[in-house]
Order: structure tokens, then sequence, then C-alpha cells
DNA sequence: CAAACCATAGTTGTATGATAACATGGCAAC
DNA sequence: GTTGCCATGTTATCATACAACTATGGTTTG
């Protein structure tokens, strides 16, 4: 743990490079998993830089699960370092079956997601799913106001699990499905289309309303079974 | 008796809760991709803490693509294009609450994932499960044998959705719980555990044999609020 | 008039010192 | 031997100051 990092190099911040710095040595194995790491001052000496700068290396560190620290204590090197992030490839995405797959993925979440919003939902919860079902309901058919107001009502149902990672997940493939349905483009609805949608979502509200997780959890499938038949996905049990 | 503080009652740093609480605006939807973030002494007063604090919570979130910044304009909301699919901060981890939604994350995609399994599992896929519980009978309850057999057959089942997106992703949502049940400390088990987790398992084959979806999603749900109980977690709806 | 220039304020990046919270070991008192 | 206290070292946080950079508006200049 020598190197001195130069000022001149006007790259990313210097809490990347130290961050990147000790990473390095933890992957080399000149850092061994339960070893302590010199004090964050002795830190901030080697790497010619101020103790904040180094602290914020560290809670980059820590949140990635490379090294735990400890008040008055110091940092340890972490026995397990998985990288916390999932990503999914975006090129990949433009085939139908990866996206047929996500689809699934994402219906396992949402069927699951409404049943725990009908246990968990508040008063402002049904208030932002009724008023994203009026302006769903105002909308034309597969307008773009009418796809972010749908946008809108699962992100409020999804709100009302109190569970940050489905809210996270969820959200992201939203996004997705939405992008394809605009890259598509084809959105002939038809009138018919457009009250079967919003009867289903209506089942969905009144569920939740309802308190009714089972009631919840059904109409969410339902929705979800006739949104892949709209959207042109054919699923037969998803 | 005294009772000393466990990792997972012991509050977090502020940069954590900082960071929890800016990602959750952006996933809530009320900071848009290519919004500006308040200024970092606006955050600090907002939430009450020094800047050094927000500053540390910002290096966090930038190091996870969720923020990018610029000295002397400001830190924007990334563009959900290139945002992580999931981020699972190992300091959030920590808190009870965050544990607990990780671990229904995992229960619902499990759940559905079993469901899945039981339509689609071929023969290689029974064998895999087969050999998996064979292993998990020949060892030790709570040894680092029977832990990886579990892995391997919770894996065996996720593999016969034949979904690769819920394959990766249940996979490394189960490496993140596994992880911090294994830094949360080791619990001791019992011979009466090792056989109830057995017979669990043994119901999941048998379902998923018999190629009866429900049976399979029951089983699951029931050996998921079984771990959820030997782990800590009291859960009645999972 | 338009373009280049400059001045100024606002923001992030970094440095520094100080205080509080916590852990650990030594040492005295009992 | 055990308990309680104190000194020391470390992380966590705060507060302030300065440097680097950007945006913006006004001013000068061609």
């Amino acid at each position: 743990m020598t190197l001195k990092l130069d000022k001149v190099n006007r790259g990313p911040h210097l809490s990347t490079l130290v961050a990147s710095s000790i990473s390095r040595e933890i992957a080399q194995g000149r850092l061994n998993p339960g070893d302590q790491l010199p004090t964050e001052q002795a830190l901030a000496t080697t790497f010619g830089v101020s103790r904040n700068v180094v602290r914020e290396a560290i809670a980059r560190l820590r949140s990635e699960g490379r090294i735990w620290s400890q008040q008055g204590r110091g940092a340890f090197v972490a026995d397990v370092a998985n990288s916390p992030v999932l990503t999914i490839d975006h090129d990949a995405l433009q085939q139908a079956d990866a996206f047929k797959s996500l689809f699934e993925l994402r219906g396992a979440l949402e069927v699951k997601a409404a049943a725990f919003a009908a246990q968990r939902r508040t008063d402002a919860d049904l208030q932002a799913m009724k008023s994203a079902l009026a302006a769903m309901n105002t909308a034309p058919y597969g307008s773009v106001a009418w796809l972010k107001a749908d946008l809108e009502f699962h992100r409020a149902v999804v709100a009302a699990t109190r569970n940050s990672y489905m809210e996270q997940f969820l959200i992201f493939v939203s996004e997705r499905v939405r992008e394809s349905i605009l890259a598509a483009g084809n959105q002939q609805g038809s009138d018919d289309m457009a009250s079967t949608t919003l009867g289903e979502h209506n089942r969905i509200l009144d569920a939740i309303t309802a308190g009714d997780a089972n009631a919840a959890q059904e109409a969410m499938q339902l929705h979800l079974n006739g949104a892949a038949q709209r959207v042109g996905l054919h699923v037969n049990d998803l």
C-alpha cells in the first residue's frame, strides 16, 4: 500500500481512486478476510488525501460488502464480497423470449405485491391508486397519458407493499415494459380493450381497498394475463 | 439476563440512512431521471446532518450508478437505461426491516418458481434435485456441506423454470439473504430442525415430480415460512 | 449587433481541526 | 479475583474554510 495518488490525474474522484486501490489490495490477496485495515488517518497520509476522502471510499466499500467497520475498533476485510448490484443487458432484452421471461418474472412479483398491498395499504396509497385510475379514465387508450397513468397505478400498488426492494425491481421492469410498448407503437386499441383494462384495474383496487389479499392476488393475475395478450405475448399460465 | 445488542439491531450509519432515503425518493418517482438533486448543503439541512454525511451517501449512490455528479454543477439522477436492476446495500441490510423485505422478495419469487418448475421440469432437473437432497441427508444440519446442498436444491428448482432472468435474479437474492444470515451469526440447529427441513424439501420435490403446480407452490410456501422462523423472522404472511 | 471577455455567485471537491461515541487494556481499590 | 475507573486509540460526526469548476449576466470589443 505504498501507492501515492497523483493530483494531476483529473479523472474520477479521489474517493473512487482510493476505493479501487483498497479493492485491488483485497483482490490481490495482500489484504485477507478478517484483516484490519490501517486507520483512516494512516490511509489518508499514505494516499496523500484528507481523511474525508478516505471515509467516502470506506463508505462505498462498506455498502458493497467488501469491508465492515465498527466505531472504536476499526475497519476489517469482509469474508464474502460479491457484487451487490444486479444488471440486465439492455440489448438482450430486445429479443422476444428474453422479454417474455422478464414479463414472467414481473408477474410473479407483482401478483404477490398486490397481496402485500392489500394487507398494508394506507389511505394515501388508495388515494394514489384512485387518482391514477381517474387519469386513465380520461385518457385515450394507448396514449402516452394513458401509459403514464397505468404506470402510476402499478407504482402506487407496489409502493403500498412497504418493500423497497420490490419497489425498485418492479419499477425497473415497468419502465422496460413501457419502453417496449412505446417502441412497438402499434397500440391501435379499441374501446373494448380500454374498458376491459379499466375493469381489471378496478377489481384490483377494490380488493386492495377491502384488504383481501387473495382477491388482490387473483385480480392482479387476471390483469397481467390480459395485459400479456394485449401486448402480444401468449401466456397460458403466468 | 443482560442481552448484548445484535448487529441487526444496531443503528446503521447516518450516511446509510440518507442514501436509502434518497434512493427511495428515486424509486417512488419523486425524483425522475435527469432531475437535479438539491445541493449538498440543502440536503444536509433537510436531513439534519452535516454535509460530510451527505457526501458519503452521495458517493455510494454514485458508485451504484443511481446518480452522477459534476463539480460546479450538481448531482443528477442517472438515466434509467443504465441504472441497475437491483442493488442490495450490505450496510442497509443490517436493518431488520430491510432484511425482512429481502426475504419477502425471495419468497415471492421462489414460490412462483416452484410452480413453474412443476410445469416445465425435465428428468435431468428432477435428478439434480434428488442428488441435492441426498447430499443434504448425509450432511450434519447447519454444516457447510448442508448449506451447499440446500443452495444446490433451490438452484435446481429455479433452473427448471426455464427462465434465465428468474434464475439470475433469484440466485442473486438468495445469495444476499444467505450472506446476511451468516453475517448475523451462526445458530445451532437441532436434529428436529434437520428432519423438518428435509421433510419440507421432500414435499416440494414430490409436487414438482408430480407436475402439480399448486402443490409445489404451497409446499415451497410452507418451507419458506419454516425457514423464516428458523432464521428468527416472525413472519405470519410471507 | 454579435461575439468574446470578464466578474460574480453558486456548487461540488477537498482539507483540516474539533468533538462525541465506542472499544480496549492497564491499574488501583475493594 | 473482581470491579470500577482512567488513559489511549479508533471510528462517527460536525463545522468551517478553501480550491476548482460551472453557469449567468453584464461589459467590452470587433
